[in-house]
Parts: C-alpha cells; sequence; structure tokens
DNA sequence: TATGAATGAGGTTTCATTCAT
DNA sequence: TATGAATGAAACCTCATTCAT
C-alpha cells in the first residue's frame, strides 16, 4: 500500500468517525437544531475541520442519507442472489428495513426528507449523481425479486416497478407511521410485530391466488 | 348574527387566511427556510399581526398539519357508515389520501415530520392535545372498517389496529416514496398509480382466501 | 360645580386609575418589561385609551414619580409650619420616606433613576416643570427645617442646602441600600430600624456639640 | 509564558475591552436604550463576537457592576488594616465612593438597580454568586471598621452593621441624590463638597459625645 | 491538515403606537 | 371618548462559514 493510498484511508476513516458523530446529534437534535459546533465537538474536532471534509452542513447531512443508502442497497442487493423463495427474500427485505430503523429510527424520515423541497438544490453534483445511484441500486434490486416472482408465476403479473414502490413505501411508510405514534403514545416495540403484518399483507395480496 | 358572533367569525377567517398562507410558503421552502415575514407578506399582513394569532412559528406550522389531520379524520369517519363493501371503504381510504396529496404534496411528510424529534415539544399541551386527538379518530375510524371486514368474515384475524396501521402507513408510504422519486426523476402522476396497486394488493392480501 | 368642571374632573379621576393601575404593574416588572397591554389591562383599559391620557409609555411613568413627589412634597411641607422641635421635624421626614417606601418600594429608585441618561430628554417641557418644581418644593422645605435649626443654635453652621441633600439623601439612599440587600439576603424589614439608625446619626451629628 | 497561558491573557484583556466599550454605551443610553450593536460597534467588534464572551446583554451588563463592585471592596479592604485612625478611615471610604462616582456617574445607581426587579432572576449562579461575595466583602470591611470604632470607645453602641448601613446607604445615595440634582439643574460638582458635609455630619453623629 | 476566534447576515419575536370604527 | 386589531421598526441572538495562524 503506497503512502497516498494510506492517505487516502487515512482520510476516509476521518470521514467516517465525523459521520458516525453526526448522526449521533442529528438523530437527537434533528438537522435544524443541531449546529455544527456541536457535531464537531462529539468528533472531537474543531469546526472548521469539519468544512475540510464537507463543503457545507447540508452535504455533510445528505452524506449520512447516503451511507445509509449505500447500505440499505448493499444489504437487499445481496438478498437477490441468495438461494431462497422470492417469498423469503421479500422477508429479508423488510428485515433489512427492521434492522435500519433499529440502526437508527430517524434516518428513514431522512431518506424522504432528503430531496422535498427544503433539502437543497444546492446538492453538488456528485452526491446527487450518488444519491440517484444508491437509490436506484436498492429499488432495482427489490424490482427483480419481484420480478422473479412474476416470471415463476408466484406474484400476479402487475407492473414490476410499481409492486416495488408498494413494498419499499409500505415498509418505510409503516415504519415511520408506527414509529410517529410511539412518540405520541409512548407505546413501544410495535414497529417490528406491525411489519411483520405487513409483510403477510402483502406478501399475500401479491400472490397469485 | 351578534357583533361578537361575527367578529369571531372575522377572526376565524383571518386565522385561515394566514393558514393559507403559510402553507404555500411551507411546501416551496420547508420549514426551516420559511421565514414568518415572507409568510405574513404572502398573507398580506404585517409579521407582528402573525403573533396575534399564533404563539409563533412552530405552531403556525404545527397547526396546518392538524388541519389536515382534521380534515383527513373528517373525511376517513364520513366513510365508515356509508352503504358501501368493506372494500370499497378502503379504496376510499386510498382516495382520501391521494386527495390530501393532491392538495398538498408535502403536507404527509410534515404529518410524520411532526413529532418526530426535531418537531416541539414546545407544543401547547392545547395544540397537542388536537393532535392526539385527531390522529387516534382517523385512525380508529380506519379500524372500525378493518373489524368490519373481519367480522364479516373477508378479512383474515389478524389484530385490526396492526392491519389498519399497515393500511395507514403503506398509503402515505407509498405517497412519500413515489413523490419523493418524482423529485428525483422528474416523473410525475405515478403516484395515484402506484397508490391503486397498492390498494390492490394491500386488500387482496387481507382477505380470507 | 359646572358641567366642564365635572368632565374635568371625571377626566382627572380616570386619569388617577391609569396611574394606580401602572404603579402596579411597573412595581412588578420594572419599566421596560412593563407592557402598555398590561397596564391598560390592569385599568380595565383598552391600549388606545392610555394614549388619550398621556403621551407615551415614558410620560406615564414619569407622571408616577411626579405624583409622588408631589405627595412627598406635601408631607414635607406640611412637616415644617407644624409646633414641634426642630429633631421631631427631621424625625418626620424620616418617617415621611418610611412612608413611600411601605407605599412603593421601588419609587424612591425611580425617582433616583428618573433623569438618569436613559429616562427622557423626552419629556414634555410641561412635565419636567412639573419635576423641578415639586422636587424643589420638597428639598426647599427641608432646607427650611435645616435652617431653623442653625438659627435657634442647635445644628451646627454648615451650608443648609447641603445638609439637606445629606439628609434626603441619606435617607433615600439607606432605603434604597438595605432594601436592595433584602433581596440579595431574603433578609426582611430592617429598612424601618436601619433608617432609624441613621436618624440618630444624622441629627447627633448635626448638633452642635 | 506556555501558550495557553497567553492565549488566557488576550482572553481576558478582550473580555476588558468589551465591558469598557459596554461601560461607555451604557452610561451614555442606559440598559434597555443601548443596543448589543452599538457596544460592538464601540469595542470594534461584530455582535456576534460579545456573545463569546458573555451569555446575553443582561450578564454583560451585570459584569459592569460585579467589576466595580470588586474595585470597591478591594480598596474598601484596603482601608480597614491601614495604619491611620477610624475617622480617616471612614474618610476614606467616602473617598472611594467619589473615585467611583468619578470613574462613572452611573455605576452607583446600577448597583442598586441591580437586584431590583427588573433586574434578573436569570443571572447564572455563578454570577449571582459573585455579586453576593464582592457585595459581602465589601459591606464586610465597612462594619469591621465601625466595630473598631466601637471597641476603642470612639462611636456609640449601636448594631455596627446597622452602622456600616448607613454609612454605605449615605455615601451612596447623597452622590446619586446630587448626581440627580446636577442633571435637573445644570449645577456640577457639589457632589464632592456635599459628600464632606455628609461625612462630618455622620462621623461626628456616631462619635461617643 | 487542523484550529477556533471572529464574523455578520438574517431570523424570530416583541411591543409602543396608531387609526378606522 | 373608547376600542383593539394591526402595524412595522428594531432588538437580541444564533450559527454556518471563513481565515489567519
Amino acid at each position: 500500500m503506497g503512502i497516498h493510498e494510506r492517505k487516502q484511508r487515512e482520510k476516509e476513516r476521518r470521514r467516517d468517525d465525523i459521520i458516525a458523530a453526526a448522526r449521533k446529534v442529528f438523530s437527537v437534535k434533528g438537522f435544524n437544531s443541531a449546529t455544527m459546533e456541536e457535531i464537531a465537538s462529539a468528533a472531537e474536532l474543531s469546526p472548521g475541520t469539519l468544512y475540510l471534509y464537507f463543503k457545507n452542513k447540508e452535504e455533510l447531512h445528505t452524506s449520512l442519507s447516503i451511507n445509509i443508502l449505500k447500505h440499505l442497497g448493499t444489504e437487499i442487493k445481496q438478498v437477490v442472489h441468495q438461494d431462497i423463495s422470492v417469498e423469503e427474500k421479500i422477508e429479508r427485505f423488510r428485515d433489512v428495513f427492521i434492522d435500519v430503523y433499529d440502526y437508527d429510527a430517524n434516518i428513514l424520515i431522512n431518506l424522504f426528507h432528503l430531496q422535498s423541497g427544503e433539502t437543497l438544490q444546492n446538492l453538488s453534483d456528485e452526491v446527487m449523481e450518488q444519491l440517484k445511484k444508491y437509490s436506484s441500486q436498492a429499488h432495482g434490486a427489490i424490482i427483480a425479486v419481484v420480478k422473479e416472482g412474476i416470471d415463476t408465476g408466484l406474484f400476479i403479473d402487475e407492473h414490476p416497478a410499481a409492486m416495488a414502490d408498494v413494498i419499499w413505501g409500505s415498509y418505510a411508510g409503516v415504519v415511520l407511521w408506527v414509529d410517529s405514534k410511539r412518540l405520541l403514545n409512548d407505546q413501544k416495540d410495535f414497529v417490528r410485530s406491525t411489519l411483520r403484518t405487513a409483510f403477510k399483507i402483502i406478501i399475500q395480496g401479491m400472490k397469485v391466488k
């Protein structure tokens, strides 16, 4: 490993440290209430240093989502070629969403929030590209599994992309909805069981009778 | 109509004007980027006047969501006792979500965003109560229809509240997910058709085979 | 009494009501934290009405001080021609200060505060004149008694105005100082006894040995 | 001197610069009319910088008073153990008040104003503690001298704390009173001579005949 | 590369005052 | 004379970002 490469590694590691610190702070405070100083402090760095790794607060925040999206994509893609039934694959998708939710309960809302109005037009093209790339990778993997289901005669012959949207949207929406109710009603731990119910309903609903 | 009553009306109307103006601005800019001055300007009022009707920016913003939630609750409750099949009722729910989406594409994310982390603990108790009230009204109406489905032997015998969560979460999630993709891909108008797919799948999935 | 005169009376009474309400509010909140709306509310009037009786907040506030100063002047002047010893007269002055303090613990600081920097150059000439008039009336009465003391050989032959300043300043200063300590130390009721000590010392100190 | 220490120094110096600038502005405008922007401008800093050194306007203002109180306390304590007569010590106290008055004519009213109603309950505990500490130090020193006078048979056997209050209150009150008249009558420079008269009277009044 | 003090634009909010009724 | 809704100027304060070290 050359010295240049080592430096590159070092830099990536530092970047990840910052992202990890930012995730903690954003999670507790939300995007606007979190300050760069808090994040710097959590990363044991000074505010100025953050700007050596991220163009601005927005891009730091977006990096979180991209990181998660990347992770989500990776996990989802892994499922596609596993030697299990289509039904089980969709069950895995559900578990991936639960894992992500367990990892950070607020990350899904960030994913939605990301490009909705408030969030930026100021994202650099590079970041925007990544966003699209990972997003479509994850989506593509789900579509592939749905197609497999249709091809094997298990699923009804709807537009596969739409069905994938239903899976993704339902999973994410159920997580968010149950989670938001948790905060209102002080109930907990319904997310998992409700997602399981969602899975049952959706898998059943997609099947050819 | 007495003078007092007329003034009361007048005041309510003004409040609604502000809410309407705020909705436009928040929709375009998002909560944090929208300024009270912009909202005042959109309502053709001065900034100070907003504070005669709303305690602060936060409460103005929350009022939007409550308004929608109230509307959503009203529409959803109306469905319950209509003389149509359970299946059609759930179809109506889907349409209500589409209507809300058409009315304001960003409002659903506000509903989620509302009590998630960043959004406030500073909401006055009164506002908080309203939030809970309308939220549980809407949810309750969906549960009632699900129960009807179970009782008539149409639906599988799962926990009705969980099934209602799946409906609400899926509908909202699909809307948000497809909408967020719309912004990324500049595609449009898939929301409706995807929601229809979602309906088919979910209604089918809930049915006893 | 003519109708004009009656109206005049009525107006004065209303003015006094406002002053009374203002005194309560200013006392608790201080000049800047007190709002015209609070004062109006305390006077069971609307904000706009206050401006029919007072040019602005400043002048309303100043009117309080003038009222007190007028009262103080009246009380002090009454002492001058009473058929009691000089010593007793100065004792009466002390009691007048205590009465004023009992009536409103914050009024003395207002009297000092009145024309010090922050308080206005915007006072109307009329108000300014009154201020001077009542102030010098009160001061003049004290001077007269001091002079009487000097003339009768009781007091040392210092500049009478200076001695009167010492009396006034000491009385007021002791009240303020002890009162401000009361707030820091949560002690109470030392004002009276300390003022008595002050009296003893001052009267003794002014006497010819 | 290490680099850390140098930075510490630098920081203190900056703080003092701000306090000095604030004193000028507060002196002319009073607490409420003075704006943070003016103060920043006077200190040749930007508004935001002030908040790096002081939590808010209130605490900046209080720091002035504490600074003076500290100075007052130091000066007064120095007097206690000097090898001069009790009478001269009390004369020194008078001079200290005159010095403070010369340094900033408005500072004494701030000292009174400080904890009276309007001024804050929002002071941080630390600041509050300092206030109490320096205040009681100064007061304690005066008490010590009064006790010395009583013990040596020079002064009458009154409660020493009360006599100290009379000294402090009278000195401060005379300064304030004469100063406030100065503004009304455009006379000047009577403060000193009147305080001298006050001293004569008080010292004479405290003496055993 | 890292720092962190300083910046300063800009936002929310308050409130004395006005004026149409 | 009385009202009170509306005004809008102005203040405090925050915090993303910069830049000299």
